[in-house]
DNA sequence: TCCATACATGACACAAATATCATATGATAT
DNA sequence: ATATCATATGATATTTGTGTCATGTATGGA
């Protein structure tokens, strides 16, 4: 870890959401606008345009204008590696955390 | 992904915050007790115990207790990967959010 | 047994993040 | 031009996260 933890954590942050990463996990599917994303989420417009302006800003979705539209898509390069380390991590290692999940703790 | 978000969101919280990646950050020299980890980041015990406890419950730390005292030790398995994911990201991605540290902003 | 050391836990005040509300901008069609 | 749709932005109340303080528990030595 050369870079100063701060960068980390705005990183981090980032994914620490769970409205943030229901909004990455529909974009997995493929690119979607703005209204999209609000229909395939039940979200707020705002709500969503806020959030993706912080993943923008992490580098995590990139945006497209298309006339009226904007496009946003995941940066797979990083996110796809991202969570199948996370996906085995947890199967490995947080077995209690995903029981309370799936209890609705 | 295949799991809920929430279980995601508990694992990411747990890394953005500079304290706890500071934490890691000694820690991957090699295993400490408390007191030491006190030492190396003048981090109060209190506040340290409960960060560690944090990382412990998703599985990013592990203790061991030695007479007195309590080693801890990184999961080197997923912080290593996951650190140098995020580095490349970084690198590519998120050359705004570098700077901006780096002036201290 | 008593004390000191090492660490954990609970409660709470403070700080940061979040969703929402109101509003602004930008594009297209009429 | 202006009305409408699509999206962004700013301010703010509320929720959530965080460090600290006070205190508790465990271990080992005198």
């Amino acid at each position: 870890m050369d870079h100063p933890t701060g960068a980390y954590s705005i990183f981090f942050t980032s994914l620490a959401n769970p409205n943030r990463l229901q909004i990455i996990n529909v974009l997995r599917q493929g690119r979607k606008n703005v209204t999209q994303l609000c229909k395939a989420t039940g979200f707020e417009q705002t709500m969503i345009s806020h959030n993706l302006k912080r993943l923008e800003r992490c580098g995590m979705v990139m945006a497209e204008q298309k006339g009226k539209f904007r496009y946003y898509s995941l940066n797979k390069e990083t996110i796809k590696p991202l969570m199948s380390l996370i996906d085995s991590h947890m199967k490995e290692y947080c077995c209690k955390i995903l029981e309370e999940e799936k209890r609705g703790a």
